[in-house]
DNA sequence: CGGGAATAGTTATGTCCCATAATGATGGAA
DNA sequence: TTCCATCATTATGGGACATAACTATTCCCG
């Protein structure tokens, strides 16, 4: 191989200063901005987790069978707003994974109970903490107080 | 037709007090609550918008398009944060509905330089309000200061 | 009891947004 | 002039979301 260019100087030109846009309309619409935002905690957790085969919605799922077991998967896609039908193939996936169990509900033979496995359960407790660390630096503008009063404000929003 | 019973009144059971599931483990999570916090504000810019044509996506071209006329169509996506191939179609579709001109820059024809036209600078300034409306009617569980604190830390989430 | 309606899960399907790779046209720098 | 970067575009795939229709099960009520 030949002897390169160290990458991070600009080979020809310097990109003559594009003058930057005026963002300021967008600036006071929470629509945009909540795009944005979850455009890079998303990015930022493909890019941590993706190798894994985890996914936001996965881990949610992790979270809250970590914490109400054997719930009907009706009810879990009514509490994390998936519809049922995009429940299947996460937990046929999930199942498959060795991460939770699905059996018929002795009482309800419709409803499907679910609960995590042990390695499910490991592997929630693993990811958490390296979750909310990556979470916290992608919010690095933030300081500690701005970052848990937004957490707040966001709770609010939605309904409980 | 027959006359059936009113619709509010539960026709036969009462739905027998499903026991809420405990969302605390993801209440922490900053990317979940942006997932929730997202879709209502997307659910209910479809339902007040979408008859129209409009999505949040072609209002925020309208927005950046209205404060900076005679940008290239690159600069305007990396502003965004859309993918150029992203924004052909997007394009495309409002060119064809009359709301803005793309027009070969000739100073470099390579790019084109994107304007609103009158429909377009209209439309822009009709939707405003509304959909600014729309945004804290969805957030009437926050005060107006704590709306502006979640728009003033959500800006400083995202780099400038 | 027996039949109709609600519940639970699933299948099939379509849409929307986002992403990468490859192509063609143009411009700039050496 | 030649090489490489830039700009727009096409083709394509993936992921999250939605609705409609189907099956199986259970409940209610006459």
């Amino acid at each position: 191989m030949t002897t390169t260019l160290p990458e991070a100087t600009p080979r020809r030109r310097a990109t003559p200063a594009p003058p930057p846009l005026n963002l300021s309309p967008l600036m006071g619409h929470v629509g945009f901005l909540l795009r944005l935002a979850q455009q890079q905690v998303f990015d930022e957790f493909h890019r941590g987790f993706g190798q894994a085969g985890i996914t936001p919605a996965r881990y949610s799922v992790l979270a809250l069978l970590h914490a109400n077991p054997d719930v009907p998967q009706a009810r879990l896609a009514e509490a994390l707003r998936i519809k049922p039908p995009n429940m299947v193939a996460l937990l046929a996936e999930m199942e498959a994974q060795g991460l939770l169990d699905r059996r018929v509900d002795a009482a309800n033979r419709r409803a499907n109970l679910l609960r995590l496995t042990a390695a499910g359960r490991a592997l929630y407790e693993k990811l958490t903490p390296e979750i909310l660390a990556m979470e916290q630096q992608v919010a690095h503008r933030l300081t500690p107080t701005q970052y848990a009063t937004l957490i707040k404000l966001l709770a609010k929003l939605s309904p409980p």
